[in-house]
DNA sequence: GTGGTCTAGACCACT
DNA sequence: GTGGTCTAGACCACT
């Protein structure tokens, strides 16, 4: 689900492509699947068609998505492999913040709740 | 225990910080213990011994330890709260790093078992 | 000098990154020079602000250019490497076509007279 | 002279298309040139006669020879048309290459130098 | 109908 | 004054 928040002081065209990326990255939306229309998606979330073409125009410079002019904005084929070198990298990055925290002195037990309250909330 | 490894790319001194800062804020080392000379520890770890007042220095700007000309070096009274500080932040910025990995398809299988592998080895 | 001819049908804001990315490249503007503001270059172009604002995010993000909020936008210091790197790739892919024109029965003489044509109009 | 490179990693019916292809659109074989047969060839060259066989129906697939069932390969009497359109394509791309080329920085006497290098070794 | 480009103009934070 | 974001609305080519 595809969603703003207003009052948030990041950029609305970057509340948008994060939102679409991570439900990219994360599987929710499949090989080739059709995005919602510039105008659309523009109507659906009260924002203007622009911000929503800026974002779409982001994503496919990233290879998220692809733009058939005329016919729509499409999932990339590709999303996969792309999902598993965000895995790789995300994964290495978090491991050198949770060394980084040991060193701070957080310990594993208050590393296990931060790990809970990320994942648990859904 | 204070070591060096001369392998490592990362600059001796930078070693020599994070090593006994991170005994510091991890609790093992106390308020006003007293650190092995300038001369005692280059004599340990056979290295020069401005490279280990070069670390000194750096800790005493960053508050971790003082310096009383002609007894030597300690750490500092405060560091409970410099240790609390630094837990705080690295909290914080574990947060964020887990929060960058979920988006980023990690799952919370997979992060545990970093925690662990990061925490295990002691 | 930056300039569009709106009769060309290449959307302006591609003129413009083609335009001022080439002048970088080609040693025309140094590392750290202050480029046109917003304003003034669409002013004095007479086209929209927010396609002079278009430009110069894609060359920031291409790194040709870095943006100074409130101060303006400077080309990159590293223009020097970035325009090495252009030259190598161009090299190459000049080499490619040459041995391509060369097989498609393309004279030497030809390619000499393309070459002076396209150099010979400064 | 018709040759392959098995070290080279571009298929070996690639070879042989691009290997004819080039010689007939260089003027080095006439409008109804009798070719070699595919099993000589094949001998000749020392590779499988299917191989080749693949390499002539694509020949024909692009108008470049024909073929008379039981007589055998013959070069197109269009070969001089075909020539002259794939001139006049390697040129446009030539072109367009030498003023990318020029824009991405390559001067006029490394352009001169490369041509020189392609053209040089025959 | 759809994406892509562009204009006109506003507001914001920051220098 | 400057860059950055956003709205409102128009026009174009293409499906």
């Amino acid at each position: 689900m595809i969603t703003v928040d207003m009052r948030d002081r990041k950029p609305i065209y970057e509340q948008l492509i994060d939102n679409i990326r991570t439900l990219a990255v994360g599987g929710h939306l499949s090989p080739d699947e059709h995005l919602p229309s510039v105008r659309q998606l523009a109507a659906e979330l009260a924002i203007n068609p622009n911000t929503i073409q800026k974002a779409y125009a982001e994503l496919e410079r990233q290879g998220v998505i692809y733009s058939l002019p005329g016919r729509g904005n499409f999932i990339s084929p590709d999303i996969g492999a792309i999902a598993a070198a965000e895995r790789r990298k995300q994964t290495e990055l978090l491991r050198a913040s949770m060394q980084a925290a040991k060193n701070g002195g957080v310990t594993e037990k208050d590393a296990l709740t931060l790990l809970r309250e990320i994942y648990g909330d859904e």
